[in-house]
DNA sequence: GCCAACGTTGGC
DNA sequence: GCCAACGTTGGC
């Protein structure tokens, strides 16, 4: 099957690319997601192997560098643990509501690639970030948009 | 700080 | 099942 691209949005003040960074082996569990649009992309279309432009909300507005998904779909542990933030009473490990992926951090861009930036590239018109009111925490990103966006920002 | 765009919730 | 109210996200 042939490898998929993503876009994974962050609050840097929550998560950001420097957390990825200090983590072990580089490598972390995107949970938390609770968006019944996005989880199905984690459980049902995400795989090993596939890209990840990470992306920075709030402050930055910008795509800092990709990362590799190197585990698939699996059932979000936060969703089971009372008293977290994103315990979900209603989800069983019978039937998990909701699911996460691992990412490995990869490449850092020499030039973050900020949101004005992809506006102006004409190849980025399509691309879901891009369109208003999508407020999505995981998204599909086309093969072409892929190359742009890194080939841009590893200069 | 404001507001548009949604998703969710709950009364009916 | 409809829909108003509410909460959250995120760009500006």
């Amino acid at each position: 099957m042939a490898i998929k691209y993503w876009l994974m949005k962050s609050d840097p003040d929550t998560y950001g690319w420097d957390d990825l960074a200090a983590e072990k082996r580089q490598t972390t569990c995107w949970d938390g997601v609770r968006n019944y649009q996005a989880r199905n992309m984690l459980r049902d279309e995400i795989r090993e192997g596939d890209g990840v432009l990470f992306y920075h909300s709030q402050t930055d507005k910008a795509v800092l560098g990709t990362a590799r998904v190197v585990r698939s779909g699996y059932p979000d542990p936060t969703q089971f643990k009372s008293g977290v933030k994103g315990f979900d009473p209603a989800s069983t490990r019978a039937e998990p509501r909701w699911y996460a992926v691992d990412i490995r951090r990869e490449k850092a861009f020499q030039t973050p690639i900020t949101l004005a930036r992809m506006k102006e590239i004409p190849g980025l018109r399509e691309m879901g970030l891009l369109r208003r009111g999508n407020r999505l925490s995981v998204m599909p990103v086309t093969a072409s948009e892929w190359k742009l966006v890194v080939r841009e920002g590893l200069v």
